[in-house]
DNA sequence: GGTCGCTCCGCCATG
DNA sequence: CGGAGCGACC
């Protein structure tokens, strides 16, 4: 392969005279935890290094909790369910009763397995169980539901088909595989989309269902019944490529566990101890998981609150929590219902809304703090308005010597995050998203990481796709489709084709060499892998590849900060141990917070992301129909779609420790198109007495927002603020009726044009007469949503937007 | 084989 | 509106 002379006595890395700590580049992601890996190697514990004897009295860590919560810690013995309300200290309860199970010597770390959501919440927990006992914990099995299970199957690849060195797919690679086994079959990719059957392969999986255990009616939801069908080659091609998606981690797992009876006794015998929290989010295949894993002991302690179950959508059943009893026969139950964290106004709010649930195990939160400031509920006129507000607000909480890492503000939907950004951005207001744009998810990291991924792993088509011909060299479509065919043809890989391929005339003699070269390239590579240290190795990469040199040559205004992003990359990877061990943590561990960060700053983040968390103040916008409740979350699943939204409104005003503003706006922009939106019947049913209602002046007259049935006039305090015309009033002035009802059209002052906003679903019908500015008189002969189709009496048949005609 | 520009579609939430 | 993906043209 042809490089640049003299190029490698310059690393690109050296360009940048502050590693990765230039002012180019946008966000600052670094990875500074190396992976803690407990070891699955043996089975029996080694001789626990027993902690000195207790003094008489209760140990330390057992004082200050509450009798609820004492007797949650020391019932350490059969199955336990904690039903932890909001802010009743369930991570104080789980953190104390690991420290108990070791401080009294019933079990060593090695004994334990630790179950939690996200894995920042997994090494929280881990850190404060050491401040407890005052000496790191080593050992514990502790992380989520996928980091332990890719510990586990690693350990057992070769029952599930797979090398140990198995590639984790995220979804993007789950995606481009499958789009090429739907072309395969000569599916039309444009009515059944590849992210559909990855749905339901999630779907399944999360059902722990194996391709040949797919229902016939199931595998009609794709292509006229051949979803079962597309499954079975998905699953058949993973093993080929020697990976596995993230519903694999889990389904492999419990088939090995059902089919090994050695192996789960091994884990029988060395996991004494079981802890779950977010016990109400797990689906059925995490219930198998654990299920098969607390058969023996049946020492089992899930904490969770059924109110706060928001994962349903991918496949967590509140039937899980709901039926423990049952599950695990002689379960103590222990309620949580002191909360410690927020207001009674926050608390009454939260309580006022949940009610309205039907089915729930029904718990009281009470608090001792009395007081406290009223939820504040705001109507605004737009979005800007809204961000320009929570902007205002923040600013004027931090001239009063208040943290910006105590403030959040927290949406619905991730797309709602950026108005808040520019926003933010606008007054030089340090924020951060908590879930949001991935360092790993830019187009030169996701590069780099494929090359690595190939050295690692050398059958990851993915990723070998993905470079074969970047930097160019030459290797086109036409190369690649041979490729395939001949992959295809042997159930093997690209890499493995391809060193056929070099072997043989097929090619032409140009491209035959540059693959030829860089299948070379690989195999050096993989030689020096075994002794490089894994970050010089990717130095090495980036620069013999050419790819360094690509973005070096580019023109690109954007070109050094992606170099900048790749010498970044490589500072990362020195925080753990090796490539492998990198490459998990990418696969795994989403959250890339930088732990290096102390700068305050204001989150931002979904309302999913929030859980667990809390703030002293946070911001809740969006609470429009449509909006929240999501409007797909309604038409997919009615009822319990609406009951899964209003939990989500419970879990982001219980994030709240002193106050909550909850916002909605009267304009939305959506798909660059604006809509006029009504406020969320959430608000309807937040209790009065814990809540104010602050209006701008002139934006809604002496009425409430039309909705409000139950919302009076004298429930009002009137700000001053810019003055608005009577669009608001028109939008609501009506009651009582159904939301879509009440969609009418606003009009929107001082743009450019007059405009009128509508919803997406045009209120025109075939064959109305319309008036349009510039076409004149017509017929509606088509409606396509806001489009419509119309035969102009003078102008002839034109599409237009409906917001642009008149009826006639 | 590569690049530019147009069209189309999506914005529900995640490991 | 913004990104992905595809087709036309160099």
């Amino acid at each position: 392969m042809e490089r640049s002379d003299g190029f490698g006595k310059f690393p690109f890395f050296m360009h940048f005279p502050a590693l990765g700590g230039g002012a180019l580049a946008p966000a600052c992601y670094i990875w500074t935890m190396s992976s803690d890996p407990f070891d699955l190697s043996q089975y029996d514990a080694p001789p626990f290094d027993a902690p000195p004897p207790q003094r008489p009295g209760p140990a330390p860590y057992l004082r200050g909790l509450n009798p609820p919560q004492l007797e949650a810690v020391e019932a350490t013995e059969g199955p336990v369910l904690v039903l932890a309300g909001a802010g009743t200290g369930k991570t104080r309860v789980l953190t104390s009763r690991i420290a108990h199970l070791i401080a009294s010597g019933k079990a060593s770390p090695f004994a334990i397995l630790s179950v939690t959501f996200t894995n920042k919440a997994a090494r929280e927990m881990q850190n404060r169980v050491g401040d407890i006992l005052g000496r790191p914990v080593e050992g514990m099995a502790i992380g989520t539901f996928h980091s332990i299970s890719a510990r586990m199957l690693r350990k057992h690849a070769e029952l599930a088909g797979l090398k140990s060195n198995f590639t984790i797919l995220d979804t993007d690679d789950q995606i481009r595989l499958l789009k090429q086994l739907i072309a395969a079959e000569n599916i039309d990719e444009k009515r059944w989309p590849a992210r559909m059957m990855a749905g339901l392969i999630d779907r399944w999986k999360n059902k722990a269902q194996l391709p040949d255990q797919i229902p016939e009616g199931d595998s009609f939801a794709f292509a006229d019944g051949k979803g079962a069908k597309i499954y079975a080659e998905y699953q058949a091609r993973l093993k080929v490529l020697n990976a596995c998606d993230f519903g694999d981690l889990l389904m492999h797992v419990i088939h090995i566990l059902k089919d090994h009876a050695d192996i789960l006794a091994g884990y029988h015998r060395r996991f004494r101890y079981l802890l779950v929290d977010e016990y109400q989010d797990t689906n059925f295949a995490q219930y198998l998981w654990l299920r098969l894993l607390a058969q023996g002991h049946k020492n089992i302690c899930c904490v969770g609150d059924d109110d706060q179950s928001i994962y349903s959508w991918r496949g967590a059943e509140i039937g899980n929590i709901l039926k423990f009893e049952s599950d695990f026969p002689g379960a103590k139950i222990v309620r949580l219902e002191q909360n410690y964290r927020s207001t009674t106004h926050i608390l009454g709010t939260a309580a006022g809304l949940i009610e309205s649930n039907a089915g729930r195990l029904g718990k009281t939160l009470w608090t001792e703090v009395e007081g406290g400031e009223p939820v504040t509920i705001r109507g605004v006129w737009d979005g800007p308005e809204e961000a320009r507000i929570v902007g205002d607000e923040i600013e004027d909480m931090q001239r009063k010597d208040h943290s910006l890492a105590e403030m959040a503000v927290l949406v619905r939907a991730s797309y709602q995050t950026r108005e808040f950004e520019d926003r933010f951005i606008t007054l030089g207001l340090p924020y951060r998203v908590v879930g949001g744009a991935k360092f790993y998810e830019r187009q030169e990291i996701r590069d780099a990481l494929a090359y690595l991924r190939v050295i690692a792993q050398e059958d990851d088509d993915l990723a070998f796709e993905r470079i074969v011909n970047l930097p160019k060299r030459g290797l086109g479509d036409a190369t690649l489709q041979r490729l395939h065919i001949l992959a295809r043809g042997n159930q093997t890989s690209l890499t493995r084709a391809a060193r056929e391929l070099v072997e043989i005339d097929e090619l032409r003699p140009q491209a035959r060499r540059s693959l030829g070269g860089l299948i070379d390239d690989f195999d050096r590579w993989r030689l020096e892998a075994a002794t490089l240290p894994h970050t010089e190795l990717a130095e090495m990469v980036l620069e013999e590849s050419g790819y360094a040199a690509m973005w070096q040559a580019s023109k690109a205004a954007d070109a050094p900060g992606r170099l900048e992003n790749l010498a970044e990359l490589i500072r990362a990877m020195e925080g753990f141990e090796n490539l492998a061990g990198f490459l998990e943590h990418i696969s795994l561990v989403m959250d890339n917070e930088d732990r290096n960060d102390a700068t305050d700053k204001v989150s931002i983040m979904t309302l999913h992301a929030a859980k667990g968390l809390e703030f002293d103040m946070v911001f809740l916008p969006g609470w429009e129909e449509g909006v929240f409740p999501n409007q797909r979350s309604l038409d997919e699943t009615g009822a319990a779609g609406l009951e899964e939204e209003r939990r989500l409104a419970y879990v982001g005003i219980t994030r709240a420790k002193k106050k909550a503003h909850i916002l909605f706006a009267a304009n939305r922009r959506i798909y660059g198109q604006w809509q006029s939106a009504i406020p969320s019947r959430f608000i309807d049913e937040l209790p009065k007495e814990h809540t104010e209602r602050i209006s701008d002046q002139g934006l809604y007259g002496s009425n409430s927002w039309g909705v409000a049935a139950n919302a009076q006039d004298d429930n009002w305090q009137p700000q001053s603020g810019p003055g608005y015309g009577a669009g608001w009033q028109r939008a609501y002035g009506g009651s009582g009726q159904s939301a879509r009802q009440q969609r009418k059209p606003v009009t929107i002052e001082g743009t450019a044009r007059r405009v009128t906003a509508r919803p997406a679903v045009s209120d025109f019908a075939v064959g109305e007469r319309v008036f349009h500015d510039k076409f004149g008189y017509g017929t509606v002969e088509d409606v396509d949503g806001n489009k419509l189709e119309i035969v102009f009496e003078k102008s002839g048949t034109k599409k237009v937007l409906d917001s642009f005609v008149d009826r006639a």
